[in-house]
DNA sequence: GAGTATGTGCGAATGGTGTTCGCGAATCAA
DNA sequence: TTGATTCGCGAACACCATTCGCACATACTC
């Protein structure tokens, strides 16, 4: 009596309690509808935000868009801000397959519109040539997906933390791990030369191990990786956010590239000619 | 009689017809007058962003806060993102001021409370001291004005760019110009190894030279300082955004003077023990 | 001084927004 | 069929940015 009958957080279906009987993984037929609707809803937000933006982001306007009233939109949806939430999950997502076929992995989800990738890197070729693919694909889909990009990695949701095990976190994880796997690979061959400053004692303390990225992986490297992430982090977000438009009229890829050449000889991945066959 | 009486661009007063008769610079109680108020909306407008952020200010509540109706804060600015576009020029200044102090200079404006700098180095200490001074006043700043950092450089107001040689281009300028400084004297000194990539033949036709910030730089060097900010600002940014709270629950300054240490350290300015004295 | 233009502030009004509530219709489990 | 649950919606509320016309105070001109 207290709470509304409809419930936005989409698992309080009676379908839910198939004890036994119809087990299979055949959802009753209003589940299945509930989940095309939502992804319509969803598919409109992300049309909107690609236009607008996520701070103009209007819900009556997205309801129109899906043909659907305001109020209905509460049925599947907590709150604007929840409705943000949930595409920034997907566009974690998003990233994290355009880098997984940079790295010629298949993406986890199939991209309806495969947009192009600059470089495609196999798991044969060189871990420099790797590391610049996963690179170029980061920047390559921040400059394609300005909004997306502003709305993950921009100013938060006021209220908004990331659940630590939620859905987001661990599509934050995904991206992570798909920039760092050139160097780990690079290491476990044994070609990284890690920089001394990562191994200061207090630093060590201060981080708290994440598990989920890689179980055994030295601390020293593990810390590069999130310097490495902040670097090409950085010249991305000054680009997409318009910083460095009246320097660079034409983008900032030259300036970019240059940067991930100096990464890459400084990590000393770059040996020699970068021969393929690790 | 198209345009309203009131000029919200704040120039339009009479006064400024001051042809030679009250030549002095003493402007009219009236210019004075509104001057004031400007400021006084502009401070509570701060006071409403550091509390809820940008996204959420709300122009009513600064006009309450100000003691005035919300019709008549259109006498001083053309809107609310117009008042945002002050707030982003004070900022720019602000941070300016930040780095300024932190390399020895007096503040250009007067902090009426003047934080705490990390670490100050004077004229006479060493690029390695003067370089880390800086970078760890870029990110002090930024973890002490986190909604104002994501006003600044966060996801830009939708159809805001700024104007080429606006105050906001000129305040950031010289926000470049701190970060380069210690790297400008090492590299004047002969102490700095630019890393080979920054002289790629297409980067240097990319860029469009910035006179302001020093007119006779090798492109090389200036590249190069351009990378070293935005290796800066990328740890900075998903620190304050809270992309790496997860990870680094009491802060990421350890992780930060890492990188910045790694950075001194290619760059070559960490000879010795960094004797002062040039 | 008076007269007049101009800046200043405000109340009211318009159209947009997020969100809630109650109700009818559709769907499901029995 | 019966009963319960979900879906979707119209109406409503509070808040928002912005505009307009009008009253007042100030400044300049004569």
């Amino acid at each position: 009596m207290g709470a509304r009958a409809g419930d936005p957080s989409g698992e309080g279906t009676g379908g839910d309690a198939a004890t036994g009987s119809t087990d299979t993984g055949h959802l009753g037929r209003r589940q299945r509808s509930r989940r095309r609707t939502l992804a319509g809803l969803k598919a409109a937000a992300l049309e909107e935000v690609r236009e607008v933006g996520a701070p103009a982001l209007a819900l009556r306007s997205v309801a129109r868009r899906a043909g659907m009233s305001p109020a209905g939109l509460y049925r599947y949806v907590e709150s604007r801000d929840g409705l943000l939430t949930l595409l920034i999950a997907d566009g974690y997502d998003d990233v994290a397959d355009h880098l997984d076929v940079a790295l010629g992995r298949p993406a986890a989800q199939a991209a309806d519109a495969p947009p192009t990738v600059p470089l495609i890197a196999g798991q044969d070729a060189g871990p420099a040539t790797r590391m610049t693919a996963v690179a170029l694909a980061y920047r390559a889909w921040a400059v394609d997906h300005p909004h997306e990009f502003g709305l993950i990695f921009g100013d938060p949701v006021p209220g908004y933390v990331a659940p630590p095990q939620g859905p987001t976190t661990t599509a934050m994880s995904r991206v992570g791990l798909a920039l760092a796997t050139p160097v780990i690979e690079a290491f476990e061959a044994g070609r990284l030369t890690i920089p001394p400053a990562m191994a200061a004692t207090d630093l060590q303390a201060a981080v708290r191990p994440m598990e989920a990225l890689a179980p055994d992986l030295p601390s020293e490297l593990y810390l590069l990786l999130l310097t490495m992430w902040g670097r090409l982090h950085g010249q991305v977000s000054l680009e997409v956010f318009g910083h460095h438009a009246w320097l660079f009229p034409d983008g900032c890829e030259p300036l970019y590239r240059a940067d991930v050449a100096a990464l890459v000889t400084e990590l000393g991945l770059a040996v020699a000619v970068d021969q393929p066959g690790r």
